[in-house]
RNA sequence: GGCCCGUUGGUCAAUCGGUUAAGACGCCUCCCUUUCACGGAGGAAUGAGGGGUUCGACUCCCCUACGGGCUACCA
């Protein structure tokens, strides 16, 4: 077992769009899978033909892709272990259902939902409110414990619907030692008789997981906390099916939970506090519907990771900051929390001011010079590469970026005049107007020779240096914010200068 | 209701029996800056409660409280 090859799996059902905490499920197991030379499988559970959505598994794979974290195995680089997609593996688990019942740690079941719904309200009490299919029901319902031999062939072969379920010991202890919890320790009696196969033919979740593991040699199964109920009926599995001791080591990652209420984040919680909580933006089939993603909402690919990657992980040091192969040195299953983390959309931010900073101009390029352009703004790139130094540490989201250099290639559309109002007074338009004339004779058009000028302007006057700059920005910038006025002045050229300053003049008459 | 998991500032969190209980986000003050940021210096703010064990508990054990997950022919 200690020499067994390291193979992890990320194995998501491709109903809609991926989910922060499926992200980092899929990290832990790459990063996982990285430390120890292992294999990250991409396995996708399309059992539930009911919420399949179409698009969704090429969907995953892109957001997988964009976080640099993709597969080294699965349906679209096919390893020895395929097929990938449990719909294409539905013969294996029929057999291995039916190998069950023979061995008779199964059995058919032919229940309609009406009859499972009629039991339950049968055995419902104010001390058990919701009745479980086992030891104690399983014997008042229609299934191969209770029919006759006869009679349960004679159903199979007439058509009749039925599942398997698995037949859960009385009176058991089943031990799950858990990477991060330790030893946790079920009765059996608390487990119920769940299905292992549907009517349709195909797995639920709790015979295909164990089978797939099994045939794709996974050495290690992570997932979240929510599966930790289900583990008894895991650990059962592996052992009738006489594998034992090839079972994976288990561990359940604590849950990302709502920043304010309580409970697991849901992508309902984005949309109500105006954050994504998907990786990219997925847009629903059937109505159409956009939700928000963070690579669309300006997040960069390592930062959104490495604020994954924090989030009930950590070093044990006070880094904060790690690119993924940094954390692929680190990253240790030991080290990873208990208890679940409330999601702060803030502090999300912050991770992205700081990989902003950390990125070169050359690598932000791309990206800024995609956000001009779904604004309307078309320019070189050489002009947008040396802009991007002087704005970057102003911005946390790439979106920023716009506001922050929107005004380098057009007038502003807003000009914030009720912040120059308060205090202006004519012997203000009269400078300017003054300054406007010097500048038009002016030749050398820096940064330097303009600052010199408006201050020798200005020394000829009863004004001060600093009543008027603050003005002259919110004329050229359109609000309180940018780099340094003169620079931005130089910047945009002596016609647009002029232009901004006369065209702010008029309106404050 | 039952079962299981969890609980250090508002949030992320270090500590693995002995510390003035780190650090970060956010918030506040100041400095830098005649803008906004960045940067720098400070500040407020934490061991859920109660019992044990121990010379000594945030750390180990028990109880309570609180929070979460599960309780589908969904994953």
């Amino acid at each position: 077992m200690a020499d067994k090859k390291i193979r992890v799996r990320f194995a998501p059902s491709p109903t809609g769009g991926l989910h922060l905490g499926g992200v980092r499920t899929a990290l832990f197991n790459y990063l996982f899978a990285k430390k120890h030379g292992g294999t990250f499988v991409l396995r996708i559970e399309d059992t539930d033909q009911g919420r399949y959505v179409k698009g969704a598994e090429e969907y995953i794979l892109n957001c997988l892709a964009w976080c640099g974290i993709s597969p080294d195995e699965g349906p679209h680089n096919q390893g020895e272990f395929g097929p990938y997609r449990q719909s294409e593996r539905k013969a294996r688990y029929l057999s291995y259902a039916k190998k069950l019942v023979q061995l008779g740690y199964a059995y058919y079941a032919f229940d309609t939902t009406e009859e499972l719904d009629l039991m339950r309200e049968k055995f419902k009490s104010s001390t058990n409110p919701s009745p479980q299919y086992n030891a104690l029901t399983r014997a008042e319902m229609k299934n191969s414990l209770t029919l006759s031999e006869d009679e349960v062939t004679k159903n199979i072969e007439s058509g009749i619907p039925y599942v398997i379920r698995i037949k859960i010991p009385s009176a058991e202890n089943i031990v799950l030692n858990d990477m991060i919890r330790g030893e946790v320790i079920f009765n059996s009696d608390e487990v119920d008789d769940k299905v292992l196969l549907k009517a349709d033919g195909m797995p639920t979740y709790h015979l295909a997981v164990v089978v797939d593991d099994y045939e794709m040699q996974i050495s290690h199964a992570f997932r979240g906390e929510e599966w930790l109920p289900s583990a008894p009926v895991h650990i059962l599995l592996w052992e009738y099916l006489g594998w034992k001791n090839q079972m994976p080591q288990w561990a359940h990652f604590p849950l990302i939970l709502k920043p304010d209420g309580k409970g697991k984040l849901s992508k309902r919680d984005g949309d109500r506090l105006g954050f994504p909580v998907y990786a990219m933006d997925w847009t629903d089939p059937k109505s159409g519907e956009i939700t928000k993603g963070f690579k669309e909402m300006g997040f960069l690919p390592q930062a959104f990771i490495n604020l994954l990657a924090l989030l009930g992980w950590n070093d044990g040091t006070s880094q904060e900051i790690f690119e993924l192969t940094e954390l692929a040195e680190k990253f240790s299953i030991d080290r990873i929390h208990k208890g679940g983390a409330k999601f702060d959309f803030e502090k999300a931010k912050w991770f992205n001011g700081e990989w902003i900073k950390k990125s070169s101009a050359n690598d932000l390029l791309p990206l800024v010079k995609k956000i001009l352009e779904t604004n309307n703004i078309y320019s070189s790139e050489e002009k947008i590469v040396a802009l991007i130094p002087l704005v970057k540490d102003r911005c946390q989201l790439l979106n920023d970026f716009y506001t922050q250099l929107a005004y380098f290639f057009q007038d502003p559309q807003e000009i914030d005049l009720s912040a120059i109002k308060a205090k202006w007074d004519e012997s203000k338009s009269i400078f300017l107007k003054g300054w406007i004339e010097e500048l038009k004779s002016t030749s050398e058009w820096t940064s330097i020779k303009l600052e010199d000028s408006f201050k020798q302007a200005i020394a000829s006057t009863q004004l001060k240096p600093g009543e008027l700059q603050l003005p002259l920005r919110i004329m050229l910038v359109g609000g309180k914010f940018g780099p340094p006025v003169f620079e931005i002045a130089s910047l945009i050229g002596k016609d647009s200068t002029i232009r901004r300053i006369e065209h702010s003049l008029t309106l404050l008459n």
